[in-house]
RNA sequence: GCCUCGGUAGCUCAGUCGGUAGAGCAGAGGACUGAAAAUCCUCGUGUCGGUGGUUCGAUUCCGCCCCGAGGCA
């Protein structure tokens, strides 16, 4: 290689870093919408959504949706445009997120990542098994096959084809087991396999920050925004979903934290306090936080100077 | 003042016919390839209220004291 080609490389190298999109991640109130608002002021950027549940319409107070000024100052992708009964995925997301990239750049502008769904990013930024067509149309019904089967006998079933992957899990993951056990059905690949021939490469590289936080403080900032989100009318959120139709059974949406919990306190024959919702509701967040801390923690994907604090 | 019942893990409580103790919840750690705010795996947490006595040995039995709840006055 002479200087010249060197040289070219070089900037090639230097240039695509420097395209390297950001994307700011962090555990649940880590102050992640904030810091991408101001990240957002500097230049002509537009945000992209990285969130599981802020995508969806009349979910705003639960899922922390950042506010209509924030919306109306820059503008905001994958935020409030599907029904609650729509599905979504990682897969959906990627592909969603990898159009907005290129529009967005077309326009000159420059697009910013923003979410806490860990899984949507590691998806985009590493790419992800590529679900063929029969194994997506057949779910709903192989699901349903077996909801009843004991765990036991799938995961033995799983062991049998692919130990490697049983191996992986744990024995009562039902929800794994039988996506490995149905992939493995229709393609006739164990999954594991299935992993590495439909593997889609992601289409463009980026740099992962995490909001820093300590664990106490974090916890802390959960406790009030949850009673924040109560007094700001998540109980009339909730009613109102019920009220156009929509509850647990037929919209993934309830899946969020705290909204099927509110629904059961809506229900006639509930007898809970309030009270006792909220702390639940609290409790539950501060172990998705956990949760999430636990994956910035141990993925090198994540980076940020000082990060992460063991406790 | 007297009587009764309690005081054991961060919380709610079980238990030890005397050999220094568990459950649930909270909490901690981990896994994760199209449900991921989902789903699942693992793990402890202690002056057994204080103090004296009996005993080889007391959280357990006895005395006194402190705290809480109820009752009688």
């Amino acid at each position: 290689m002479d200087a010249k080609q060197r040289r070219t490389t070089l900037d090639a190298n230097r240039r695509r870093r420097l395209n390297k999109i950001a994307v700011i991640t962090g555990p649940t109130a880590s102050g992640k919408t904030s810091m991408g608002m101001q990240l957002a002021q500097q230049s002509n950027t537009e945000i992209i959504s990285a969130d599981a549940f802020q995508i969806y319409k009349y979910m705003d107070i639960g899922t922390a949706t950042p506010n209509h000024s924030e919306l109306k100052t820059i503008p905001h992708h994958l935020i409030n445009t599907l029904d609650p009964t729509e599905p979504y995925s990682a897969g959906a997301f990627v592909s969603r997120c990898e159009n907005l990239i290129s529009e967005i750049q077309k326009r000159g502008n420059t697009p910013l990542i923003v979410g806490g769904t860990a899984m949507y990013i590691n998806s985009l930024v590493n790419g992800m098994f590529q679900e063929p067509e029969k194994v997506t149309q057949t779910k709903a019904d192989f699901y349903e096959q077996h909801k009843h089967t004991p765990v036991d006998n799938l995961y033995k079933q799983l062991k049998i084809v692919d130990k490697t992957y049983a191996e992986k899990i744990t024995h009562g993951d039902r929800q794994k087991i039988i996506r490995a056990l149905h992939i493995f059905q229709t393609t006739g690949e164990t999954f594991t396999h299935a992993q590495k021939i439909f593997h889609t490469q992601p289409q463009f590289t980026y740099n992962v920050f995490v909001v820093p936080n300590q664990r106490e403080l974090l916890y802390q900032k959960i406790n009030n925004r949850v009673a924040l989100m109560f007094e700001n009318g998540w109980v009339d959120e909730v009613q109102n979903l019920i009220n156009m139709g929509y509850e647990p059974s037929n919209s993934r949406g309830f899946q969020a934290i705290g909204y099927t919990e509110i629904f059961n306190y809506l229900q006639p024959e509930n007898t809970a306090k309030l009270q006792d919702i909220i702390d639940n509701i609290a409790t539950k967040t501060r172990r998705f936080a956990k949760r999430q801390l636990t994956w910035f923690r141990n993925s090198n994907l994540y980076q940020t100077p000082n990060y992460p604090p063991r406790r």
